[in-house]
DNA sequence: AAGTGGTGGTCTCAAAAAGAGACCAGCACT
DNA sequence: AGTGCTGGTCTCTTTTTGAGACCACCACTT
């Protein structure tokens, strides 16, 4: 493990950068970061780095969520520059979304979060497993 | 850009893993990513790569979080195995959070994320306001 | 001609999660 | 005897989320 110099990147870079010069409460990179840690969010954002999807689509996609978060979700990362919305007027009128250049760019470090949670997803498990089981 | 080989690395291993087979509701990936992608759970993680701290540290450096959040966010970091609580027998007992194995290796992706969020988020804010702009 | 289904939403109401702040025991120091 | 620090829990209120009804419009079927 390179656990040493590791730590010291993530010293001199990202704390330095998060904590906005020790000031953890108003900081630009929690900011963008919340916006993207909702409970949709990153999962939207996965299904439309395939391709784009309609939004009736989406919702079959993701069939566990509201069609009210979908909405207020897809709104959200329209917003921040994520998602691009467009409107065809076919009959009835179709709306398309994709991701934008921003967009795709931020789902290139979001891989690497799933990638790591596709490996560790086991360990994840047995530690809460453990752990409840060490509650009882 | 290499969009092309991106997208068809994107399609071929993340999204055939957070699929799971074309279900996206029971799907580990998204099992791992929502126990991290809390409003405080990174914020917390990124603090304790930096080096371990006691619950009134870190309180102390999130001001805006409550005590009942610190609590139960610790709680959940602990459960998923990514944090180590270790009351220490002093008086009064101090209790020290630090990060796993598990929870370093988790940060190494969620640093990536951290980087492109204070690169970008000059655009991220650029788009929000020219999307609020629009819209009145 | 009257139903049926698909389009992309909004609106309302209930449930869950988060925030605010009081409270607690134990010990050290004054 | 009072004050403060430790790491919490408990209760109450506010915000966020979820569930589901409802909407207009049009195509197609019956």
């Amino acid at each position: 493990m390179d656990s040493k110099i590791f730590n010291l990147k993530a010293k001199l870079e990202v704390y330095k950068a998060m904590t906005n010069g020790g000031n953890f409460a108003d900081c630009p990179v929690r900011d963008v970061i919340q916006g993207i840690s909702g409970k949709w969010s990153s999962l939207l954002v996965m299904a439309l780095a395939e391709k784009p999807y309609r939004f009736g689509e989406l919702r079959r996609l993701v069939p566990d969520i509201s069609q009210r978060m979908l909405t207020q979700t897809l709104y959200d990362l329209q917003r921040d520059g994520y998602v691009h919305r467009e409107v065809f007027p076919t009959k009835p009128p179709s709306v398309e979304y994709s991701l934008t250049d921003l967009g795709r760019s931020m789902f290139a470090p979001l891989q690497m979060l799933v990638q790591w949670a596709e490996l560790n997803h086991d360990a994840v498990r047995a530690a809460r497993a453990a752990f409840d089981a060490a509650q009882a």
